[in-house]
RNA sequence: GGGGGCGUAGCUCAGUUGGGAGAGCGCUGCGUUCGCAAUGCAGAGGUCGAGGGUUCGACUCCCUUCGCCUCCA
């Protein structure tokens, strides 16, 4: 056994030879030049592989937490007989990303944890695309410093470059960044040595200095000096590249966008057998604010900034000795679960590698964003999650599988990533379901596009070529992606006119619209300098008015420093140094009340908060508010205690679902307002009126069993470790507050709660309504507002009954039944006396009609008949004279109204409907037309009908006469 | 936010310069059959997404709006 075995401490060296010896002699006896799977023990077979080659397979043990790995491999040089076998130590990604962090701290920076993927506060991004971006504040100098070091592995999400997932070997939608921040605190020697040390030590990463290269900014001689006289990387391999390799944000001296920026220094590694160095470490020096153009618009910043990004798993993926990302310990397995789920073997060279690629990648993606909240939609990041889990179905659609499959990687997808992310084991459940209906919803669609693209097909069947626009319509309409439109399009032997199709989208893209987001990245707003004096001091745990002063106002989106403008239309805002006013957050709204002091008199319609900073928004009654002022800030106390009932009934109501459902049944948003609140949550299936009354039943039985409500402020950890329940995809100050109640519920809840669960009084579950795929949502009233909607029930009953005429309410349903009953009948005798009267006229009239060789002229102005009648009327008449001309004239709500019809025959003699009662409207003064062997015409003059009806005769008349 | 498409019976849909609201499946009843399947006959079921306009007359044309599908940002 190698001396390696015991160097690492493994002493494993008899679990190998109990494992291989048995089947030694097989190995011996092997003349295959390829060692695979198939041909190791029935053991190591089940061992997750991580890299196959001709003459090599790197499995991993089962039992070591993947901290190791064991390599078998054929020695070519004994004629492919002989079996070697050694362990191979290869870090793994957990503990890389573990190291980095150990590593930062140990340099005094503060390990912070990931921020959420998608960011709620953040309106210039859909997705976190950066490690840096949840310390937007810090570098831009907004609210106070905590600390000034930092360091995060940060989960992002970028779609730029979607086309090239699965394709080259880095690019991910999905992935994590390891980084280290310095805010005005370490710079550009300390970044630059420590990159060093953490990469080339042996306690750290140990890679080889050699295979090492630089690249520093042009003119950046100090980041320059210090990787050469420093830490002595020969100048040959530290090369200097402009402004659109080695700036961020890239090429911004020249072309902008103004703001915070910097040079920045790159680290490459060049693999050992691979032929091309990759970047695994962008080392960021913001130093400068840019203003305007060149010349002299680079300011130095008086507090310089470190933003570096190391990518996981390339950083992996060069340490694992793999030539891709999705060859690493944590993607590998997940690629072979997507070929798994379509009955394919993966490999990375494999036809179908690129697609099982794409889809671990597109799906790990989706199960983050869907655990966050996000649900495929059509718009921001909900569009986002669509695309990637259309593109993802797609890759398995053209490889044949017609069925729901995406859901299934789920699993494999949590089981990579839940060492880091354990949270996302809750969720796997609900996200899975969702991406199972949105799987079903995009085979839906292909198949109703299916007969869109054949009458295409036919179309093109001439020249053999599907048009652009045809395409790109196909696209727009079913969401056919190109692929899918072109796979389709050989299989019927045409093609596709690809160019066409890009000027198409080209123009879409034109007219769909541009510029929807606010773009600048790193800028500060009106508040934010507000901010920068600190956050305002929350009172209103404890009370319901205090005495502030008032330390900014917010009018027309500036700041000013007094307002006078009493009786204003547009609402402004005013922020204190304390407040008893809750502002809008974790679904409860905001306080309303007023600001009264010194003549001034505030009335606040709403209350919202910026990071740590309160504004009340409202309007100026009297008086003139300025800041500096002291004021007596009230909260409407009726209102407040609403909202408290309101917000502890949401808890009651989220143990109930979790006692009658499942745990599956996790929170997903709510609302709650004064004695209205609403709870959305994860659920495939609408509920059922008794699991309803059940939930209602729960939430009454834990108000009436009174029992306490208590509130603490814990560490998130110990509140974790509680069991506190917690809304996913939201981000948690290190300090949080923990509500529970009696035995049944507690919660990570910043909003105001009663003392009690007996105050709630009355909780009253109103509906259950759907509001997106797999997620429900129930609305209920509490207190007052309950027993409200319980009397106003009671009396649209009393209302109903009395309408209908029945005594008690219970015989309203029967009453109704037999009202309906009584009048279908009543129709249907009216419209059987019509008919009969009708019939009566119809003998009549044909015996007494003009004949014309013939051919009978019929006239008739009928009573009380409407256009329906008219016209079976006159069918009736047709039917009977065989050979007949038409025309009838009735008042129809108070307008006159002619009807013609003339029989086939005589419509082939020139006769026709239409000519007649043309001129015959003319007469009532109106206008009309039809077919040849029916019209209608309306007119103004109901006296006149005798006229038109004289009139329509003669033309009759004069056309049978020819 | 914008572009394209679609809203007609319980379901899938048809409806041709604006002039009688239809088909298939399903449903109910009756018949053939020991029963099922099959089938014959009869029947119920529609504010043609909503509102406004043009017109004598709108499912149809115009405007607005809501909902669904889809694409782009």
């Amino acid at each position: 056994m190698p001396e390696k075995f015991s160097q690492h401490g493994f002493g494993e060296a008899d679990w190998l030879k109990s494992l291989f010896a048995p089947q030694t002699e097989r190995f011996r006896d092997s003349r295959e030049r390829t060692l695979n799977r198939s041909r190791c023990p029935n053991e190591a077979r089940k061992l997750p592989l991580l890299t196959q080659t001709a003459r090599s397979l790197t499995l991993r043990r089962p039992d070591t937490s993947g901290a190791c790995s064991l390599r078998l491999s054929v020695s070519r040089h004994r004629h492919h007989k002989y079996l070697e076998r050694r362990d191979l130590r290869v870090m793994q990604t957990n503990e890389l990303r573990e190291k980095y962090l150990a590593f930062f701290e140990s340099k005094g920076c503060v390990r912070r944890p990931s921020d959420v993927l998608i960011p709620k506060d953040d309106p210039t991004v859909l997705f976190t695309p950066a490690g840096m971006n949840q310390f937007k504040n810090q570098f831009l100098g907004i609210g106070p410093l905590e600390f000034t070091k930092a360091t995060t592995s940060q989960k992002c999400l970028r779609t730029g470059d979607i086309g090239n997932v699965g394709v080259t070997a880095y690019h991910h939608t999905f992935f994590e960044m390891l980084g280290n921040f310095s805010f005005g605190d370490y710079f550009k020697r300390e970044a630059i040595h420590w990159a060093w040390e953490f990469l080339t030590t042996k306690q750290w990463l140990g890679l080889d200095p050699e295979r090492l290269t630089i690249t520093v900014y042009l003119d950046d001689d100090e980041a320059f000096g210090i990787w050469n006289n420093e830490v002595k990387v020969p100048a040959s391999r530290i090369t200097r590249c402009d402004e659109s390799e080695n700036f961020w944000p890239a090429s911004s001296p020249s072309q902008g966008p103004d703001g915070v920026c910097g040079p920045c220094s790159e680290i490459y590694y060049l693999a050992p057998g691979a032929t091309k160095s990759v970047e695994i470490w962008n080392l960021v020096f913001t130093q400068f604010n840019r203003v305007g153009n060149p010349p002299n618009n680079l300011h130095p910043l008086p507090k310089k900034n470190i933003d570096t990004g190391m990518g996981l798993e390339r950083t992996a993926s060069c340490l694992q000795g793999v030539l891709s990302n999705f060859e690493i310990d944590i993607l590998k397995p997940m690629c072979l679960a997507a070929g798994d789920s379509l009955g394919l073997k993966y490999e990375y060279a494999a036809a179908h590698g690129r697609a099982c690629r794409r889809i671990a990648d597109h799906v790990r993606a989706c199960t983050f964003a869907i655990h966050e909240g996000a649900i495929p939609g059509p718009d921001k990041a909900n569009y986002i999650v669509r695309l990637l889990l259309r593109r993802a179905a797609m890759e398995g659609y053209l490889l044949g599988r017609k069925t729901p499959f995406l859901h299934g990687l789920v699993p494999a997808i949590v089981e990579g990533m839940k060492a880091q992310y354990p949270e996302i084991t809750q969720t796997m459940k609900s996200v899975s379901d969702v991406i199972k209906a949105e799987e079903e919803q995009f085979l839906d669609v292909v198949d109703r596009g299916l007969p869109r693209f054949e009458k295409l097909a036919q179309r093109a069947k001439s020249n053999g070529v599907i048009s652009g626009e045809d395409a790109f319509d196909l696209h727009q309409s079913y969401g056919f992606l190109i692929e899918l439109t072109q796979t389709l399009a050989e299989q019927a032997g045409l093609s596709i006119d690809r160019d066409g199709y890009e000027k198409a989208k080209k123009r879409h893209e034109l007219v769909s619209g541009s510029g929807a987001f606010a773009d600048s990245v790193m800028s500060a707003g009106p508040i934010d300098s507000l901010k920068q004096k600190g956050g305002t001091k929350f009172l209103g745990y404890d009370s319901l008015s205090s005495a502030s002063k008032v330390v900014g106002i917010i009018s027309n989106k500036e700041l000013v420093s007094e307002f006078s403008a009493v009786g204003h239309d547009a609402p402004i805002g005013v922020a204190l140094d304390q407040t008893p006013f809750y502002g809008e957050s974790g679904g409860q709204v905001g306080d309303t009340g007023s600001l009264i002091g010194n003549g001034v008199e505030f009335t606040v319609i709403d209350t919202q908060k910026d990071g740590e900073l309160w504004i009340h928004v409202g309007h100026l009654k009297k008086g003139k508010l300025s800041v500096g002022q002291s004021v007596t800030a009230s909260v409407d106390a009726d209102r407040r205690s609403g909202i408290r009932r309101a917000h502890s009934a949401t808890h009651m109501l989220h143990h109930a679902l979790r006692t009658h459902l499942d745990e599956n049944a996790t929170q997903r948003g709510s609302k709650v307002d004064q004695d209205q609140m609403r709870f959305d949550f994860s659920w495939p299936t609408s509920l059922t009126s008794e699991q309803l009354t059940r939930i209602e039943d729960t939430i009454n039985e834990k108000i009436a069993s009174g029992s306490t409500i208590t509130t603490e402020l814990l560490n998130i950890e110990d509140a974790r470790a509680k069991g506190a329940m917690a809304l996913f995809g939201e981000k948690y100050p290190d300090r949080v507050r923990v509500v529970s109640m009696g035995d049944f519920s507690i919660e990570l809840c910043g909003g105001t709660h009663l003392s009690n669960s007996g105050q709630v009084g009355l909780c009253k579950v109103l509906s259950d309504e759907p509001v997106a795929k797999g997620i429900r949502r129930i609305s209920c009233l509490t207190g007052p507002k309950a027993l409200q909607r319980l009397r106003d029930t009671e009396s649209l009953l009393k209302e109903v009954a009395q309408a209908v005429k029945v005594p008690n309410a219970e015989d309203i349903v029967r009453r109704v039944n037999q009202l309906q009953d009584e009048l279908r009948d009543a129709k249907k005798e009216l419209a059987k006396h019509a008919s009969a009267n009708i019939a009566g006229l119809v003998d009549d009239l044909v015996a007494k009609a003009e004949d014309i060789n013939g051919a009978k002229i019929i006239t008739h102005l009928a009573e009380g008949l409407d256009r329906d009648a008219l016209r079976e009327f006159a069918d009736k008449l047709r039917g009977k004279a065989k050979s007949a001309a038409v025309l009838l004239g009735a008042v129809v709500d108070g307008k006159p109204c002619l009807l013609a019809a003339v029989t086939k025959d005589l419509n082939d003699k020139g006769v026709k409907a239409g000519d007649c009662v043309r001129d015959a409207a003319k007469v009532i003064g109106g206008g009309g037309g039809g077919r040849p062997d029916l019209a209608e015409a309306g007119g103004k003059d109901a006296t006149k009908l005798p006229d038109a009806l004289t009139t329509g005769a003669a033309v009759y008349r004069k056309a049978l006469a020819k």
